[in-house]
DNA sequence: GTCTATAGCCAGATAGAC
DNA sequence: GTCTATCTGGCTATAGAC
């Protein structure tokens, strides 16, 4: 946190917040800057003394996500020190939100998605790491479970669970991720 | 077809033909309808006498898709007969798009997605067929293969190729598409 | 640092000539 | 049916008072 941060009470940390759940809900093109304010209970024009453009409040809020991705996969490396247990974990506390993911779809894979799609200027944010990431660390994770095609788990393995996200999602159907994750952990035991 | 479209000499299949284009390119909310008359050459307020609203052409793109799955499933029904060929004939069929899909995701997906997250108004069309449809289909030819479980099968092998096409098309590798698509064509022939 | 007011732009949508 | 001209509103972004 810098110096600046601190003076601003918290605002910054507030706007971020409004506008990852806005770009959740309701997707980045169409949530504008007023929508993200109003939920941050903050003016409009006071966004730009935080954010030089729109494009910056997209990029902190990947870098809000990773940063929640990177606390996750350490809780669940603390909690459990077998590779096979620690998979089992991510994949369960994925399932844990089926609810809110057959509304919205998987907060990392949509995001992704959408910012992918208009990757031309040099203030297009890059969101290729909110996969990446978590698919290295499920590699990791194989290879310690002495797995010579690590990776080809791992892509299998989270891409079994972002398509489910998505299908879940647009059938609106939570039940679908709950029964995929479960067969997933199982699938992931069975190695 | 109806009679004003024979008359209006092929300008609403045009302009159809544009947007779907643009949305799978660009995303439905980050195209105009300037973007969308300009490409298909078309003056921008004349699109206002082919559909109503945005929206509006939003509902004939999905249903543009929609022709476009049919014809696609149709196709492959009439040139194998067996549901485990036809299985592996759709999802080779798909990785042989595996380039343009690691640009933009799958048309199909990608699109689903976006509208899922504005299904609000009574305005916003729905595009759920474009997931139910092939799953249908999928669990069809599972079904008479005999299996009990067609549909979680058929689940498991869409959500596979969606979430592939997902991972792809963030970390721009169309290989990882064509390998895992390989791999469920043999996982379909194991079975 | 915080907020108000507003500029400037571009989108979706309409009116009406031809 | 086709096209031009234009209205209206909301959006991003800026200027400047406090």
């Amino acid at each position: 946190m810098t110096d600046s941060e601190l003076r601003a009470g918290g605002k910054r940390e507030r706007l971020v917040a409004a506008a990852v759940a806005a770009f959740y809900a309701h997707g980045v093109a169409t949530t504008s800057l007023a929508d993200i304010a109003q939920a941050a209970g903050i003016p409009v024009g006071n966004v730009y003394y935080y954010f030089k453009a729109k494009s910056d409040i997209v990029a902190a809020v990947i870098d809000a996500h990773v940063q929640q991705i990177r606390a996750q996969l350490a809780a669940i490396e603390a909690a459990h020190a077998a590779p096979r247990e620690r998979l089992k974990a991510l994949f369960t506390a994925m399932a844990g939100e089926s609810d809110l993911i057959a509304q919205f779809g998987c907060p990392l894979g949509s995001l992704c998605q959408e910012i992918s799609k208009h990757e031309e200027g040099e203030s297009a944010p890059d969101a290729s790491g909110l996969m990446r990431l978590p698919l290295d660390w499920c590699g990791q994770q194989f290879r310690a479970m002495g797995r010579d095609d690590a990776a080809e788990l791992a892509a299998q393995a989270f891409a079994a669970y972002q398509g489910t996200a998505l299908l879940s999602s647009a059938l609106r159907d939570p039940g679908l991720l709950e029964r995929e994750s479960r067969r997933i952990a199982a699938w992931v035991d069975s190695l």
